[in-house]
DNA sequence: TTCTATTGTTCGGTAATTGTGAACTAAAGA
DNA sequence: TCTTTAGTTCACAATTACCGAACAATAGAA
């Protein structure tokens, strides 16, 4: 809960749901379009990393990351779905 | 969100959603078992009523709150129930 | 009314957490 | 090997949360 409960970890969730292939750091906060040094975008994906939302993969230089829909499905079923909604509702998009 | 991430803010409300008529902030600390002068208790009071998920009446000395269900399930639908859900699997009851 | 007990809020200082730049590590290609 | 790109780690600054003390509000007793 503590780490769906950032507002910039929370929009980088919504990112990933919405990239199949995953996303590195890089790719994330231009998406975002907030200006963020990459140590604390860092931080924010080793938080998501080590709660057990994302899972992320090395590839070459690159870290990929996606989040983990089904183990987070199985667990806590609805959970994640329910917060982007409620996220959503309050962000537009 | 981040009312409910802390973990005593979501006892609180699952508290309250247990006791029909509402509680005071001693009931509360009480049924909880936890040890909390009451200044922070007022202060998670505090921060749940202006994020909109309880609300507060004052009955003589005391302040009754209850958790706002109908507004939270029109506007969020759902959240509320996967959210209490996710933390009970997580800490037993 | 005045005194007392009970409940909760506000305020200020301290403790804990978070954000960030600098230095560092890892991989890939020139 | 040197360079470039991606990300991590560390140490310190900034922010936030916790908690005790003083305060406010209500109700009942004296």
């Amino acid at each position: 809960m503590h780490a769906l409960s950032d507002p910039v970890r929370i929009s980088i969730v919504a990112e990933l749901r919405k990239a199949e292939e995953g996303l590195n750091c890089v790719e994330t906060t231009s998406r975002l379009k907030c200006t963020m040094p990459k140590s604390t975008c860092s931080q924010h994906y080793r938080i998501l990393r080590e709660s057990g939302i994302i899972h992320s993969e090395r590839r070459g230089v690159e870290l990929t990351s996606k989040v983990r829909r089904k183990e987070l499905d199985s667990r806590f079923p609805g959970l994640l779905d329910a917060i982007l909604k409620a996220w959503r509702r309050e962000h537009g998009e």
